[in-house]
DNA sequence: CATTTGACGCCAA
DNA sequence: TTTGGCGCCAAAT
């Protein structure tokens, strides 16, 4: 069974390092590209440590929120070289 | 079952 | 450039 919130997940587990992807982006190689607002909710409300939502930003390059605190997420991203910022 | 919420995205003003 | 508003989807209440 693979439901659009599974995969979320399994896209945002895909994610390789130094690749950071839009919650659009994530909500599109899941099978729905308008459900962006999904993926935010998914991930927020199911934080797992398997899931690098560090890696999943918005759109505008700005880094969104995180479980722990946007301030950590950025640092990550920076650490991956991901970051533009 | 109906309504609200929310880590969003994009456009108009 | 910044602000406000609308659209969209899954989960929570």
């Amino acid at each position: 069974m693979m439901t659009f919130t599974e995969k979320v997940y399994t896209v945002v587990k895909r994610i390789p390092k130094g690749t950071v992807l839009t919650y659009k982006q994530v909500a599109t190689r899941a099978g729905k590209p308008k459900a962006y607002r999904a993926v935010g909710n998914i991930l927020n409300k199911n934080f797992n440590p398997e899931i690098p939502c560090h890696r999943v930003v918005r759109s505008d390059g700005t880094v969104g929120g995180y479980n722990r605190g946007s301030v950590s997420k950025r640092r990550i991203l920076r650490a991956e070289g991901a970051s533009m910022l």
